[in-house]
DNA sequence: AGCACA
């Protein structure tokens, strides 16, 4: 099947991951580098023989995962170009979402799930009406950052808005350089509450956003992060 | 290359 012909999915499939990173990192790591494109309700990448090197983020939102595969493709990660297509088949967490989660073991077909959950509803009334809780990584920033597009490819550089008129670059530093890669700060004297900061990559300046995302250097001033205009 | 959810 050509790749363009399977249809748009809420998770996307990756492959051509480099396989030496360790499970855990590698799914924060894909948590931070895709978080910006919307919410992720899940992350799974499995080290079996047969499903190593590949991995499926699942976002709330197809545009979001539209997004992803368009923008990420052939990004470098961790020395490998990333292979992203939608994922050929709906994420068990979105099953549970929508309440028509059926166990792996005795997984039947889609006419039958649907009258089974029928059967349930009737049986005992409403005794596993939201069985589904919804169980995401963690909630949105409840901030929308404004005038900035926050699907921008990602960049080794940053872009800081809403801070604080009186924010040194040395403030920023003592916040930013505790992530690896940092580089450097620059902010610009005519332009107060913005500076941009530099990293090594796109890897670690998107580990540094996710873990700054809305930091509050004063009560009012939950900080702006996105990834700066080529 | 390889499409899962332990």
């Amino acid at each position: 099947m050509l790749t363009a012909d399977i249809p748009p999915n809420q998770a996307i499939y990756i492959k051509n991951i480099n396989e030496k990173i360790n499970k855990e990192e590698l799914k924060r790591s894909l948590y931070c580098l895709f978080s910006h494109f919307g919410r992720i309700l899940d992350v799974v990448a499995l080290k079996t023989p047969k499903l190593r090197g590949q991995a499926w983020v699942v976002f709330t939102e197809v545009t979001a995962a539209s997004n992803a595969v368009r923008q990420m493709q052939n990004f470098p990660f961790y020395d490998k170009p990333m292979l992203i297509q939608y994922a050929k088949s709906k994420s068990d967490c979105v099953s549970k979402v929508e309440g028509t989660f059926v166990p792996r073991e005795k997984k039947m077909k889609q006419e039958e799930k649907v009258e089974k959950k029928r059967n349930a509803e009737d049986n005992r009334q409403s005794s596993m009406a939201n069985g589904a809780t919804a169980q995401n990584g963690r909630p949105a920033p409840s901030f929308q950052p404004s005038g900035q597009d926050t699907t921008m490819p990602p960049n080794n550089i940053l872009f800081i808005q809403n801070l604080p008129v009186e924010t040194t670059s040395m403030m920023l530093q003592l916040l930013f350089e505790q992530y690896p890669g940092f580089k450097e700060i620059r902010m610009i004297q005519a332009k107060p509450g913005i500076a941009f900061v530099e990293f090594e990559d796109d890897v670690q300046s998107s580990m540094a956003m996710q873990a700054l995302q809305g930091f509050k250097i004063t009560p009012q001033n939950p900080m702006v992060v996105s990834f700066a205009k080529k």
